[in-house]
Parts: C-alpha cells; structure tokens; sequence
RNA sequence: GCACGGGUAGCUCAGUGGUAGAGCGGCUGUUUUACACGCAGUUGGUCAGGGGUUCGAGUCCCUUCCCGUGUACCA
C-alpha cells in the first residue's frame, strides 16, 4: 500500500484518529504503528519511578496538613538507624506502611506518614570508632575526649547519616519528608529530658549500685532486652575444695568458670541435703588463692544437680550475689571491665583474658590434683545483643526505671483499645509486663542523650560512689536534675552516661510532634513494626503514651513476618544470605519488588524471601504495562453509536466490583498476600487471558461500532478502576499508566495517588441484579465451552491450527456475539451454532455449559479414539456419581447435614447424570 | 522447662466443617499484530504421624514427631 505524505504528516503530528483509515504499513493503523515504536515492548521501570518519586514531592503529595477538616491517619516510621542501610526487613515493614498510607489517602483522608532516623547509641558510637581505629596511628575516642568526640559523630552523621531515608525514597515511601526528625534533635532532647526529670521527681528513676549486664567490649551496662541466651556448648569441671581442719578431705564442686575461683567468698549445699549436714560451719581452701572460706546453707542450692555444692561468687554472678546479700557475705571482684583477670595475688592468671584464664585456671588445678572430673556441659549464657560477646554479670553504679503506667498498658492490649496483629503477640506483651523488672537505662557510652543529672563539684566523687541516689538527694540539694543546666553551672559536674536509645524511642509518637500535629494526628492509627522489638519499643511506647500524652499510642499495632532465607534462616550480613533491596529495585522495579514481596508475605509467621517472587512482580507490571500499551493501540472510543454491550462486558465489570470488596476487605484485615493475590489473580486471568481475549474482535477494523464503543468503553472503566485499586501496591507504575491512558486530565491532572477512590457502586450502574446474574452465567459457560474446545483441539494434536470449525448444540440462549467470541477464544475459525447437528461419527465433542460442542474435524475421524476419550470421560463421572449417591443414600447425611448442604449434592449428582446421559448419547451414536 | 507460631504439589504459599487450590518450577507445543517478562496444553497431594468428635475433618479436640520464635533457667 502507498503511503501518502498527508498520511505521513498526520501521522508525525499525532493528529491521526485511529479509524484505520489512514493505514501506512502491514495494515495497521497509525496510531497502532505509533504506540508499537514509541512504547518499549518491556516496561523498564527506572526512568518512571524516578519520574514520578520526583513528581510527587513536586506536586506536594505527601505533606499532611495538621489543620485539614478530613479525618485524620496517621503512621509513624520505626526510626531505622541513622547508620543503618536498607535490608528486606526495612522493606517489608515499609512497603506495608505505604500501602495503608497510600490507601488511606484515596479514602479521603488527612494523612500523616513521619519519617526519621534513630541515633541508635552504641551502633553510631561504635561506627565512628571504626574509624578512628582506623587511623595511623590508630586513636580510640579517650585519645579524642568527649566533647570533640561527640563533635565528629555529629558531623559523621551529617555526612553519612540518613542513606536509609534515600533508600526509602527509592522505594516509593510515601513519608512527609519535611517532618523527618532525629531521636537527638533538640526539641527531641528536650522532651527525653523532660521525660527523665519527671520520673525522678515522681520515684520512678534512681540511681543503684546493682548487678548489671556488662557487656566487656564495649564496656556499658546493657539492659535484660539485649542480652539474648544463647545455647553454647560448654564444660563443667568438678573441682576439689579441701577442708581446712584435713586437707585429705574435699567437697567436690561443679563449676563451669573456674577463672573466678579467686572470687569465691563460701561454698553452699542445701540445708536439707544430709550428705554435707555435718560440713555445714566448717571452712574449706580455696584452690586457687588458697584462702579458707566457710561452707555455708542456701535453700537455693539444688540437692540433685551437680555435686549438690556450689561456690559462691558474688561479684561475678547474679544469683551468687543474691545468696551473698542473703548471707553477709563480702564481695571480691577479679575481673577488669574489659574482661581480663584482676589478682595480683594469682600471678599466673593475673592479666590474662577471661577465656584464656579459664584454661589456665584448669591447668593449675589439675597439677594440684584438685581436678576430680572434666565433662561436656550444655548450657546457654548471656550474650550481647550489640558486640556478641558473653556478657559478665558486674556490679555497677546504674540509673534504673521502674516502669510508669504498667497497669494501663496491660489494660489497653487485654481491652482492645491497642489492637495487636497477629493477636497471639497479646500474650506475649501480657507475660513481658507480669514479670517486668526495673529498666536500666543508663550506658557508659558518649553517643547519646546525656543523663540531665548534675552533682555539686565539691561532693561529686563521693556523690558518685553513694549506693543509692533518687529524689530526696534532689530535695537536699546534694544533685541536680533538670531540663536546663543548673543555674550556676560552675558548681556542678553532669553524669557521665547517656541514656539507652530506647530511652529516646520510646517518645517517638508524640516527641516527632508539635502541638498542632499532635491536635490532629495523636493517637497515631497504625504501628507497623517486627515482633522483634515488641519489648524493646512496642511496649514501653504504650507506657509513655499513657504516662506523658495521656493517651495511648496508636490504635493498632501490626507486626510484620520476619525475613528468613529459603532455608529458613534469618537474614544477615555474616552469612551473606540478605540480598540488597536496591540492587532488587534495580533488577526489578521497586514496584516489582514491592508486589512481589507483598504476594508471599503471610500475616502470622515467617516470610521465606525467595527472588523468583519479586521476578513474578516484574513480570506482572510488564503484564499490565502491555495490556494498557494494546488499549493505547486502539485510539479513541466513538461516541456514536451508543455502545451495545455484551455479557462478557457486564461479567468483568461484575468481577472488578467483587475485586473492589475482596481488597477492601482483605486491607481491613491487614492480609496484604490476600491483596496482592486477588490483583494478581483478576487482571492476569480474568482481565487478561479472560477477556480481553474474549473481545480483540471487537476492536478489529470492520468491527460493528456499537460493539467497539461498548468494548473501548468497559476496557477504559476497568482500567481506570483497576489502576487505582492497585495503586498503594504498585505507586509508580499506575501513576504512570494512569496518565498515559489520559485519565489524570479527567481529574485536573491530579496524579492518581491523590484522587479519591472511585466508587464500586457505579460500575454496573442501570443494570439489574438478573441482568448482572445472567450475564455472568452466560460469560462463565462461555470461558468454560472454550476451554474444553481448546482440549479437544490438543487431543486431537490441532493446539496452532486456527482453520478449524465448532459447532454448538446449544443447552441455553445464546447471544448473538457468543459463538464468535467462543471462536476466536478457542482459536477457531467460526462456531456454528446447529440446535440440531448430526455430527459425523467419530467427531470429537464435549458437554458443556454452553452445550454440546463438536469439533468436526473433516476426513481426519477417528471412531476408536473418540470412542477412549469419551469413555475415559465417563470413567472419571462415574466415580463423582457413586460419591454423591452413596452421600444422599446415607440417611444420616440426609437427616443431619444442613438443607442447602443436601440440595447442592442434589443437583452436583443431577448435573452428572444429565452430563452422562449425554455423553453416553454421543457414545452409542458411534457405533 | 513453659508459652506461642508453623508442617498442604518439587518450591513459595492460599484454604471460611461440605468435590484439595494458586503462582512458580517440570514436561509438551508455540516466535500469531499488547506482553516469550508471553500464549496454549499438561504433570504434581498419605494435607507430618496416630487417635477422637461429626452424616462429613486439611479445617475442631487429644497425642506424638519435626521446624521456628519468645521466655525462664542449676553451678
């Protein structure tokens, strides 16, 4: 065909209307031959996630207003590490907060997402050392001194700080970016002091010389929540302590830290126990330091375990140190903060590593001959949640928290007035706060909120040694605790310590607010979060919402699954099983991976992280790329004449309002697999593979007008729908989508993320509930009949032949477009509908919904073939019979089972009878 | 030890007492004008084991085993 230079001009103007009348090359029409080039056939998500992250904050998309009139949704985001990095936990857990903040906002409402990072002491701290150690020659940060080093965490912060939120951004998070915050800016800093003046002045905060989680690395104090127990494989060696009056005599002892026999102070047995009834008062030697120290009675010593005789050592165990307080006993501390011998009177041990001088230790025993027995020993110790190092019970100077609000915390969870999801995590949280001990919220780190906590120069270091200081030292005046610096600043000296960050994050919902903010969006509605801190954060953020906003919180709390590898281990960095989310986003898309992640992430237990998914999530947007790419290929819908619609158009309007309800409802259930599952499933299957199929003839050049109106009209209606429902899942390709199909210009250009949901009630509006009914019976007798056609077509070997013919006997009314529709859906040439066909014997046929469908298949039957197929087919009934009768037949099933339960096995067995009547017809026909 | 999850197709997971499902993978065919990141067909099950309740159990109850998580710990 000539090509002439109008058309050519028209085409390059985009001024061609798409009537196929205008057909530059291989019949196509020009905007068809436009859409092909200009449109990669791959969506390549890169360049328009880009775009639209940029057009977004542009537009001002994010930002919540705290004085709108619409209802207010708030979220705020579990700071991440100022250090930290993305990882699929991150992932998980945001993606999930956009969702909810992306629909909410559709729903019309106010929404406030805020953003920010944790200080997150000891990781910062410890990240900034790195580097002075790295130095030549190497510094530690006592060579740097507190204030300067504080000084170079702060401007490593700035620097480096904050490559999470960028990741985030890249993600599509839907955060309002200009309310980020920091857990150490100062008016944060100012409430987390105000916060600890308080609870000093009410009796909640003192400051005690206590038995603390030591950790020797770092050498802070910890709290109980990072020290995790840790089955270790260790040995318990039975020891000989002789007695003083005859060292020929001993009393066997079972330890597994020999290193800290030095430290022993008594030996106990149970009172109880008659074996060592008569040792009780008298002194044994020590074995290393040879000192007499008494044998003494605790009833915590158990009779059955071990030799029933137990050293005690109070400054290196906490239950030593309890049965020492208990028996008055002295305390001899042998160990260095960092977790080295201290005892000059052991030279050999003196100096050496806790775990070299357990060796040691054993050696000198074993050459006194004290040794009596060395064996393998399971047991778990206290390892350090932060250096992973086994922490070492100290006594140490340490503030401590009793917990404020505990009852009404307890109270909000068992009331549902804070809801948990999954709601098993309700137990967890109700045991934590039964047995909930003191909080010890200071560390020996620089990195942190300064405990506001001043001492008067003159008596600082005796102040400082004092065994227990709390509120009525304040009233004396002997400390000073505020907000601002005492007044006369000359006289006084701060504590050392900071507070534990979780001192800081436990006033993130309301500390990140300001009081028109607060007004409007505290109590925040959702908390998403991993059931990993529940204790950590989750809980004591109830306690000082009640405690310091007087209100809880948040409304719900939802705890996301916890990423594990395909083997089912938890993701880390040593064992390199964490793939990194931006090298996922790169290869996938963030909305790739953002789909993908959501459609295997289950609502109670572990998410198994496995690439094929988040590869199915590229492949579904690349799936609804090209759908909307066809419908850009087909220009504009007439406006005349009017549109006569089909079944196939009224069923799949049908599907998408029960789509609208499924995702409504599965999000109100926070079942986000649910979801994504249900998007999936509806445009891959029923849009798709379903309909559209269904309708390309509509769109085909000499196709009726009225049909293609109707057809370019449903398709529209349904993408339109569609693209918003999916868009909190899928933010940046539907944005983008949404604008090229023209959309955006019927809402003033207004990106899709910010206009309002459409109404599921208007897309089947003027018709009748029968109507709607009739209409998908026929549209799913349809889809059926075209399925067993494209079987009998494989049967035969006839999958790619397009040349041959169907013929249906109908079994209900059949609309004057269904048998074309069955043609080009089954990959026929035409279907003939003959109400009374005789067909050739041996013609391939099928019972269906539609009615009885032949494959005629001109000189090429096979009587004996079709003969095994159909009996193959009644075969496979007749089983399905014999169920249903010998279910109706058993008269208790009849009798007891639910009236609709029998009348639906009723007509399941009238069904296949009236199906072999058929098929048996069709089989006698053949001989 | 105690508590809580989980065990369904080769893999990842749905499953509401009423005919066991999806996607992926495998296999066969297919480069047709939206999409090979596609299409069509097809193959996969002792629903961890045992017992019970029920007309009927993957689903409810009891029990055992395995995996995971939290928590308490005795040297």
């Amino acid at each position: 065909m000539q090509i002439t230079k109008e058309q050519k001009r028209k085409c390059a103007e985009k001024s061609c209307e798409g009537d196929g009348k205008n057909l530059p090359k291989e019949g196509r029409c020009c905007i068809m031959a436009r859409v092909m080039s200009e449109l990669p056939k791959a969506y390549e998500p890169a360049a328009v996630e880009q775009k639209w992250q940029t057009l977004w904050l542009k537009e001002n998309c994010f930002h919540a207003d705290p004085h709108s009139e619409k209802p207010a949704y708030s979220i705020v985001i579990p700071p991440p590490n100022v250090t930290g990095v993305l990882h699929m936990g991150h992932v998980l857990n945001n993606t999930i907060q956009d969702i909810l903040a992306r629909r909410a906002r559709q729903e019309g409402k106010e929404v406030l997402w805020l953003p920010g990072t944790d200080h997150a002491g000891i990781a910062t701290q410890a990240r900034v050392e790195k580097e002075l150690a790295k130095e030549n020659p190497p510094r530690t940060r006592f060579d740097v001194g507190r204030e300067d080093f504080v000084k170079m965490v702060w401007e490593w912060k700035e620097k480096h700080g904050g490559i999470i939120i960028k990741q985030l951004k890249k993600l599509g998070c839907s955060c309002d970016w200009e309310r980020e915050r920091f857990t150490m800016d100062s008016g944060y800093a100012a409430e987390v002091a105000r916060v600890f003046t308080e609870l000093f002045k009410e009796g909640l905060i003192y400051r005690g010389l206590r038995m603390v989680n030591w950790d020797p690395v770092l050498l802070t104090a910890l709290s109980d929540e990072e020290v995790i127990m840790t089955p270790s494989k260790s040995k318990l060696y039975t020891i000989r302590y002789r007695l003083e009056e005859d060292p020929s005599r001993y009393l066997p002892v079972a330890t597994t830290r020999p290193e800290t026999i030095m430290a022993d102070v008594a030996v106990a047995v149970n009172p109880k126990d008659p074996r060592y009834a008569d040792w009780l008062g008298k002194k044994v030697l020590r074995p290393l330091v040879e000192t007499p120290i008494p044998i003494i009675a605790d009833e915590h010593v158990e009779i059955g375990f071990g030799t029933g005789a137990l050293k005690i050592t109070p400054a290196h165990d906490r239950v030593d140190f309890e049965v020492g307080v208990r028996n008055g006993l002295q305390i001899i501390d042998v160990l260095t903060p960092d977790g080295h011998i201290n005892c000059p009177d052991c030279p050999e041990l003196h100096g050496l590593d806790r775990f070299v001088a357990r060796d040691r230790s054993i050696e000198i025993i074993r050459e006194k001959g004290l040794l009596e027995k060395e064996e393998a020993y399971d047991n778990n110790i206290g390892v350090s949640q932060r250096s992973d190092v086994p922490i070492e019970p100290r006594l140490s100077m340490q503030w401590f928290l009793r917990y404020p609000c505990v009852d009404e915390a307890m109270k909000a969870v068992e009331d549902g007035e804070i809801t948990f999801r999954p709601a098993h995590w309700a137990k967890t949280y109700a045991h934590w706060l039964e047995g909930i001990q003191d909080w010890c919220i200071s560390r020996q780190l620089w990195w942190g909120h300064r405990i506001p906590v001043w001492y008067r120069k003159e008596i600082a270091a005796k102040l400082k040694e004092a065994p227990k200081l709390d509120a009525q030292d304040a009233a004396a005046g002997r400390i000073y605790v505020g907000v601002e610096p005492p007044p006369d600043p000359e006289n006084w000296v701060q504590d050392d310590d900071a507070l534990d960050t979780w001192f800081s994050s436990w006033l993130w919902p309301f500390a990140t607010m300001d009081s028109d903010c607060r007004a409007k969006f505290y109590p925040t509605t959702d908390l998403v979060t991993g059931p990993d801190i529940i204790f950590f954060w989750v809980s004591r953020m109830i306690m000082a919402g009640y405690r310091f906003a007087g209100q809880k919180p948040f409304s719900n709390v939802f705890f996301t699954s916890i990423v594990r590898d395909l083997q089912g281990r938890k993701m880390s960095k040593s064992l390199g099983n964490s793939p990194d989310p931006l090298d996922l986003i790169d290869r996938y898309g963030a909305d790739g991976l953002r789909f993908g992640l959501m459609r295997i992430a289950p609502t109670g237990s572990d998410v198994k992280f496995d690439e094929k998914q988040i590869e199915e999530g590229k492949n579904f947007a690349n799936k609804l790329y090209n759908a909307v790419r066809f419908r850009l290929m087909q220009g504009e819908a007439g406006t005349d004449p009017a549109p006569r619609f089909s079944a196939v158009h009224i069923d799949i309007l049908d599907k998408l309002k029960q789509l609208h309800s499924d995702v409504t409802t599965a999000l109100e259930k926070y079942e986000f697999n649910a979801c994504t599952q249900a998007l999936y499933f509806f445009f891959w299957n029923e849009y798709c593979s379903l309909f559209l199929e269904a309708v390309k003839n509509d769109l085909r050049e000499g196709a009726d007008p009225a049909v293609r109106n109707a057809t370019l009209h449903v398709i529209d209606t349904v993408l339109r729908h569609y693209l918003a429902l999916l868009s909190p899942f899928m933010p940046h390709i539907t944005e983008e989508l949404w604008q090229s199909l023209g959309f955006a210009a019927r809402h003033d250009n207004k990106p899709l993320m910010v206009t309002p949901l459409p109404s599921p009630d208007s897309l089947l509006q003027g018709l009748a509930d029968e109507d709607v009914s009739k209409a998908r019976v026929i549209a799913s007798s349809l889809y059926e009949a075209a399925n067993r056609a494209r079987n009998l077509k494989a049967e035969y070997n006839l999958s790619t032949n397009k040349n041959v013919r169907l013929v249906i006997k109908p079994a209900l009314p059949v609309a004057a477009d269904i048998p074309a529709r069955l043609a080009l859906l089954a990959g026929a040439k035409e279907t003939e509908v003959a109400p009374d066909y005789e067909a050739p014997k041996g013609t391939p046929a099928a019972v269906t919904p539609l009615g009885e469908l032949f494959l005629p298949l001109e000189g090429l039957v096979d009587v004996e073939a079709e003969k095994k197929r159909i009996n193959k087919e009644l075969e496979k009934l007749a089983k399905d019979i014999t169920a249903a009768q010998s279910k109706l037949g058993n008269a208790s099933f009849v009798e007891r089972a639910p009236a609709a339960v029998v009348q639906q096995e009723k007509e399941r067995l009238a069904a296949h009878e009236e199906k072999r009547t058929r098929l048996q017809a069709m089989l006698s026909a053949l001989s």
